[in-house]
DNA sequence: CCAACGCTACACCCAGCGGTATAGTTACAA
DNA sequence: TTGTAACTATACCGCTGGGTGTAGCGTTGG
């Protein structure tokens, strides 16, 4: 965001909220460019297309989530499996606050066509997530550090849309206590 | 879709592909006329709107999935327990058959405005799903149903997700994994 | 000093959207 | 026989979408 004019650093943010809030197609560049306070031109000049703009969005808050994941985690103490759940705690934070819409890249791989680049933004993110979770699958010294990410990627994913959905309250709690499971079975003795 | 004239059949079956497999709001009424060798005036007049078309398409196909699980759990003989795990089965057969993106009522969710009609179909086929799942817990006299529920609920919709966006192989079994652990761990004894 | 940049204001384009209206054809039932 | 339901064909409507073009203004830096 450091590359961007102030107009806009402006027209990414808002883009940011209306596209997350509303969904992506929903959202058209003239009430960006407006609630922006900015031209549409200005978007074009900056951005080039609406297409361009979805990607931005989507890079901006893949590094906004990584960085609080990674940090969240970092700033656990404890032995290693339990950064796995702390991920966790990073999820419910990140859901209590800018999240009840559930998971923008789910969202983005809904509304976007088969060869979006948007949507190679969001396979990225979620396999970046995996590779995470199988390192500190790792550092935990569980049998299976692989199988265990899947499943704790599987857990994060159902967390967020049963969260999303309102199917049930506490889902990530409810996600972390299964992991909490298997990760204990998956420990050596 | 019994009281359905047969164009009104074509129309939603049509409506049902095209909504599924590029999204609802990707697909226009023309497009889904046209692909359905019908004028839209027909296509009005059985449905009235776009809409009405669109709650339409979400009721059949939970109707389908519905009966499809159920079908299945019962088709599968052995302990209640076992019936919960049957429930992935039928997922993976679902998943495999009509799901390459993903569950269809998750993907209306994120569609749709808040006060859509459609949302609210979505949302009743979670909390059927949820309740379905709970009365097979208790019949497996489970510690505690309406949790496990929850926590195999989460599964499923992790799994869907995890399947659709391809950010691992064999999403449902390693859900069906996870929910066999915690399905012992609540048997008493 | 002047050019380049970032920006505003505003007008415009065209395609596609959901939805409607009119007129006519077929088939079947009272 | 007459009416009605189901359907086709086609033209149309207003709106909104993404995107462009032109002109002008203020700031900044070589």
């Amino acid at each position: 965001m450091q590359h961007l004019t102030p107009a806009g650093v402006k027209v990414l943010q808002t883009a940011s909220r209306l596209f997350y809030e509303r969904g992506i197609r929903a959202v058209g560049v003239e009430a960006i460019a407006e609630e922006a306070g900015v031209t549409k031109k200005t978007l074009y000049d900056r951005f080039g297309s609406k297409d361009d703009l979805i990607v931005a969005y989507l890079r901006a808050r893949d590094g906004l989530w990584r960085s609080t994941l990674v940090k969240y985690v970092n700033g656990h103490d404890g032995p290693p499996a339990e950064k796995i759940l702390a991920t966790f705690g990073a999820l419910r934070e990140w859901t209590r606050e800018r999240n009840l819409r559930g998971c923008a890249f789910i969202n983005a791989s809904v509304e976007l066509p088969e060869d979006h680049p948007g949507r190679e933004v969001a396979r990225d993110q979620k396999a970046w997530l995996l590779a995470y979770l199988e390192g500190l699958a790792a550092q935990a010294r569980v049998e299976d550090p692989a199988g265990l990410a899947a499943q704790v990627l599987i857990l994060h994913e159902g967390a967020c849309v049963a969260d999303s959905m309102r199917s049930m309250d506490r889902a990530v709690d409810r996600a972390e206590q299964v992991a909490a499971v298997l990760i204990e079975r998956s420990l050596p003795g």
